[in-house]
DNA sequence: TTGTACGCGTTATCAT
DNA sequence: ATGATAACGCGTACAA
């Protein structure tokens, strides 16, 4: 019940709490066998468990990262995790996830707590309002690595994807089977993935020739997304098919087409920034756009890693490339009767 | 860039350090308006934040709880991980969260690390391999709350829902629509959550007077669970439905139907144990069992802090009942033809 | 009302 | 090879 010390194990070994600590920390270059036995035993007996926090107060390293996501029910961000937690237990280190649930006071409020805590580093989703925040550690040198959405700040490491490129060619494939209204449904364009995405949707259209009706585009919070595509059907010629900006943007617009009884693949044809793990059991054909969220989490522990260590590691920022995936890649005739054959023009 | 300590802080505004440890913890009762606001202005200058590595060193508690979760890919368990989350916002604490991927060894060095990082207590969905460690966390009166599975310990504090009799009643509505031949599909049975849901199974087969034949009862991981499905349409009866042990198993016994091509609903009735996020995307009827994880992750919140808070709650269980959703009610005729009307026996 | 001095459990620096 | 002692940054009696 009692916590046991070193100075405990010390006295039971009869050595002092140096040779412990050496012991410890395996220098055993100059010690005795016997008295190495001796500590092991009396470890064993008092079922000692060092205190890290002890340590790490005179260390001035707590062995841990922290992540913060700007929101943990995007899929992508769990890929990340979880790659970074792999790296950290290769390299004994501890990751802590907070989750800033998309709202800036509380990623501020973790980044504060965790510097208090000492955290060595940090690997920031960053909601993109605390501008001052990120500058400030940047500034001081602290190990912090940003992950998925850019900054804007110079000598700042970044881990990202290229957006606009990856849906232009979504977009372009679209155009290809003949799709003209193409709407790109989209969250508020706070942040540099989403604006990257609409740029890649811009220049697919314009390269294609094609205008781009601000109508289409509906930038909008998830829980409104679907009132916003029921008047856009309600009082435009409809869209023929549909970008859905992520993950859960997907799901809005799957409710959406499911109670308004559309086909995908016949009727609409839907392309989503974002993989997820039922793609396989979608009934109807859809194309999603995978980034690598193992290789991007990979890439940004040990970015910090490096920092963490003292290093100034080169580039500064990584950009991943993402890929297509189809889900049911249709079988049956090439254009169906809502698209426009694009050599017919 | 370097550290800015109390003693800075106490120079700076020329006072004493206990004087500003006073001033932080916010004692002001003695205090002179004038080093208070004197204290104030050191503080803002030098940029001070306070350390909590040594705070905690001194005052033996991190403000830090753990939750080891056996598996985060469930559904159910990123569902109780908001609840504590935001019992801990509330609180001034805060949660780091441990993914065990179901692998007793990674659960039992979480739970070791966790304890020299001097957490001040766990909330864990047990693997159930490590039972000398989960008890000699409750015999040493460290304050540990166990959720979902339960370990079969005395007066250890556990959450979990009643999983027998839930899945009983699943599995007597679908002998109420006529099936009698209904495969039992579910991971190892390695933990409490899986045999209680055989257990509810078998109540329900047997109080119909229904055999239990151990064929249809398919044990086995996740990743095996197509090709023993595959046997089991191969060489006996088809089932008429399929249980999924959750959300997982779901995920591949879908994978399974799909490949098959059986249509839910006609030729198969599913029921799922566990809920997720895109039950209302299915296209076919499924239902699904919803255990009430916010409310079960928001009792093992409390129960935890009541513990480091030095009380004993009573009682020492709490279970909560699940219930069942209908993603799709079949609109269509009563009694598809692969089943059996119960009155015409 | 404020300051002094010590303790928390460890590691680092010297001695020995 | 091992031990004594001084940090690390903070909280807190107790003294003033």
């Amino acid at each position: 019940m009692k916590k046991v010390t070193m100075a405990d194990v010390a006295k039971e070994a009869g050595v002092s709490k140096s040779t412990v600590s050496q012991f410890l920390n395996k220098r055993f270059e100059y010690m005795g066998e016997n008295t190495k036995k001796r500590i092991e035993e009396a470890i064993e007996k008092l079922g000692y468990q060092p205190n890290f926090i002890a340590r790490s107060l005179k260390q001035k390293r707590t062995s841990m990262i922290a992540i913060i996501v700007a929101n943990i029910l995007h899929y992508f961000s769990t890929g990340i995790i979880r790659a970074i937690e792999d790296f950290c237990r290769d390299h004994d280190l501890h990751a802590i996830v907070c989750n800033a649930d998309d709202q800036p006071d509380q990623e501020r409020r973790y980044i504060e707590m965790l510097r208090a805590k000492q955290v060595d580093g940090m690997i920031i989703f960053p909601t993109g309002k605390n501008r001052d925040l990120y500058e400030q550690m940047v500034r001081e040198g602290y190990p912090v690595v940003f992950v998925d959405r850019q900054t804007g700040l110079d000598h700042a490491y970044s881990v990202v994807t290229d957006n606009a490129a990856a849906t232009c060619q979504a977009i372009k494939q679209l155009i290809g089977q003949g799709h003209q209204r193409i709407a790109f449904v989209v969250q508020p364009l706070m942040v540099s993935t989403r604006k990257g995405r609409l740029e890649g949707y811009r220049k697919a259209m314009e390269d294609a020739g094609l205008p781009v009706d601000p109508d289409y585009i509906v930038e909008s919070p998830v829980d409104e997304v679907k009132s916003r595509l029921e008047s856009l059907f309600a009082s435009k010629e409809r869209p023929t098919a549909l970008f859905a900006g992520n993950d859960r943007m997907f799901l809005a617009v799957m409710e959406f087409i499911k109670e308004k009884g559309l086909v995908l693949g016949e009727e609409v044809d839907l392309v989503v920034f974002d993989n997820i793990p039922f793609a396989r059991l979608m009934d109807h054909p859809i194309t999603f756009i995978e980034q690598p969220a193992a290789e991007m989490g990979r890439k940004a522990a040990e970015l910090l890693f490096e920092q963490i260590n003292g290093g100034k590691p080169e580039p500064e920022e990584y950009v991943f490339p993402s890929r297509m995936v189809q889900a049911n890649p249709p079988a049956g005739p090439a254009l169906p009767g809502n698209r426009v054959d694009p050599e017919r023009k």
